[in-house]
DNA sequence: CGTATTTGACCGGCGC
DNA sequence: GCGCCGGTCAAATACG
């Protein structure tokens, strides 16, 4: 805006440290360096009082009252011109000020909508979640025979066949070149598309059969009922578009709890650490030998509060030993530091994921572009499973959008491969983002953005620069504190839904 | 000495 | 009923 100005002989902000020179010399007359450089403006400083002052005068435009205000007739060696020049820029100081106001106002209204937009996409994903839980036990009460051969928990329907570790059905959201006909269904479907044909699914060995569970409801329930669709059309649109609605809110409230905390976020990543350090403190209570894997599986529970749920399970995969898995179950019973928020607010948009089950795709897999938006970290790939007797998804972090290695800083334990890997490629994150799916919008930029800033601050030039380049602002220095459904602020924020915080965070170690 | 980790024992679910 | 397995407990041990 400064460089836009167009005042002739000043820059603005040679303007700004005019202007509070002036003030602080009411203040302190100590201050006079200007006073060597620039004797005029020091005749201005020593008889306007203050700058509202001159304000004043400037506004009415009037030389005379210019000339009184001044007095004593010291200025009589000003030229016309320079009284000219001097009431022009003060006009134009005032218009800096405004604009300087309504920059602020606007920012302040971004803010404002940002966080807005954060808090109904809790609500949303709440509204929804609650929406496919009490269909599958409102159909599974009905169609008894209809889901036979599932299991009689809602949750354990959701392809059960599944291999939890090598995901059968990934969801690369880091390629920007959908190439196969698998990626451009899925960049095609929009929240609101309301054609759904979940049968479409394609099985990780061709067999069309084992991707109809993917659905929480399962194939014989949603399709044979078109309850797929309202689910479907849920999404981008409001609930009550779906003849589910009809449904009491009392059953609504009866949606089973446990399935929150039994829901899990797998974790998949590259480190060469026994354990990532991910902002909350964990303390391990057990290890064991997992069958069909020579290493220890170890098992940590949160200690950063007394009684807090919340568990993870950490062991390399069997197959890449260079990989390791974490597996985080259970919520939070407290707050989370700024630096554990990021990846909580993943995780648990994940879990709440895992457990609808209802943003599912054409071929099964959640919506792009909600798992785009609500899953800062899984940027590169997010698989639902459902390992049995737990629901599962599996944020693959070990693949980036392109072959390039990891960028650790140098001394550090092995760096967690955050979606913006490879910071080079920081500014390409959201522009692909935004260019699968319109609706990805401003709020999952910074999300992300932030996120990797909690997760390595020495990185926070680079990245605040880039966040300024998509909001025309300075980020904040934290994680967004406004969005509904963040991890942290979503128990803390009264009314705000709880989603399953089945994870904490994740960061760089 | 307090805290965290290790590790064998124990428990419950599940399949045969 | 039995064994397997995943998960947890808790005493012993290590560590700062």
């Amino acid at each position: 805006m400064e460089k836009h100005h167009p005042l002739p002989f000043f820059h603005s902000d040679d303007l700004l440290r005019r202007r509070s020179s002036a003030s602080d010399r009411t203040h302190d007359d100590s201050s006079d360096d200007h006073v060597k450089v620039k004797p005029h403006i020091m005749e201005m400083d020593f008889f306007s009082t203050d700058h509202h002052q001159d304000s004043k005068i400037n506004t009415n435009g009037s030389s005379s009252s210019f000339d009184v205000n001044t007095g004593l007739n010291l200025l009589s060696s000003r030229t016309p011109s320079e009284k000219k020049s001097n009431t022009e820029m003060s006009v134009l100081k005032i218009e800096l000020e405004r604009l300087h106001e309504e920059n602020r106002r606007l920012k302040s209204m971004l803010d404002h909508i940002t966080r807005n937009y954060n808090e109904l996409q809790g609500q949303l994903f709440m509204a929804v979640q609650k929406q496919a839980l009490l269909a599958i036990n409102k159909q599974q009460v009905n169609k008894e025979g209809g889901v036979k051969g599932m299991s009689s928990h809602p949750i354990m329907s959701i392809q059960q066949s599944m291999d939890p570790r090598r995901p059968s059905t990934t969801l690369d959201v880091n390629e920007p070149s959908a190439t196969d006909d698998k990626r451009t269904e899925l960049s095609a479907s929009s929240p609101a598309n309301t054609t759904t044909s979940t049968m479409d699914v394609v099985s990780k060995d061709g067999n069309d059969d084992h991707y109809r569970t993917v659905h929480i409801q399962g194939k014989h329930v949603f399709v044979e009922d078109g309850i797929d669709q309202t689910c479907q059309q849920s999404w981008g649109t409001s609930p009550k578009s779906s003849p589910m609605v009809d449904e009491p809110k009392k059953e609504e409230e009866q949606v089973p709890e446990v399935a929150f905390k039994k829901a899990r976020v797998s974790v998949r990543a590259r480190s060469e650490a026994p354990m990532i350090t991910d902002g909350c403190q964990w303390r391990k209570y057990g290890q064991k030998m997992a069958k069909g894997n020579p290493c220890p599986r170890a098992y940590y529970r949160c200690t950063m509060a007394v009684g807090c749920p919340v568990r993870k399970q950490v062991q390399r995969c069997a197959e890449d030993k260079s990989i390791l898995i974490t597996t985080y179950e259970g919520n939070h019973n407290h707050h989370l530091p700024p630096a554990a928020t990021a990846m909580a607010k993943t995780t648990s948009a994940a879990a709440a994921m895992v457990l609808s089950g209802s943003t599912t795709s054409k071929d099964g897999l959640p919506n792009s572009s909600y798992l785009h938006s609500s899953l800062p970290y899984a940027s590169t790939m997010a698989t639902l499973s459902a390992s049995p007797p737990f629901p599962t998804i599996t944020l693959d972090l070990t693949q980036g959008p392109n072959p390039v290695p990891f960028i650790r800083p140098p001394p550090s334990p092995p760096t967690f491969p955050l979606p913006l890997h490879g910071y080079p490629e920081l500014s390409a994150l959201p522009a692909m983002q935004i260019g699968q799916q319109q609706q990805q919008h401003t709020a999952s930029m910074v999300e992300t953005v932030t996120a990797a800033i909690a997760s390595d601050p020495n990185f926070t030039a680079v990245l605040a620069a880039a966040i300024s380049t998509f909001m025309g602002a300075p980020p904040p220095p934290l994680p967004p504190s406004n969005n509904g459904n963040n991890s942290t602020t979503s128990q803390a924020l009264p009314g705000s839904p709880q989603l399953p915080q089945s994870c904490t965070t994740f960061s760089t170690n």
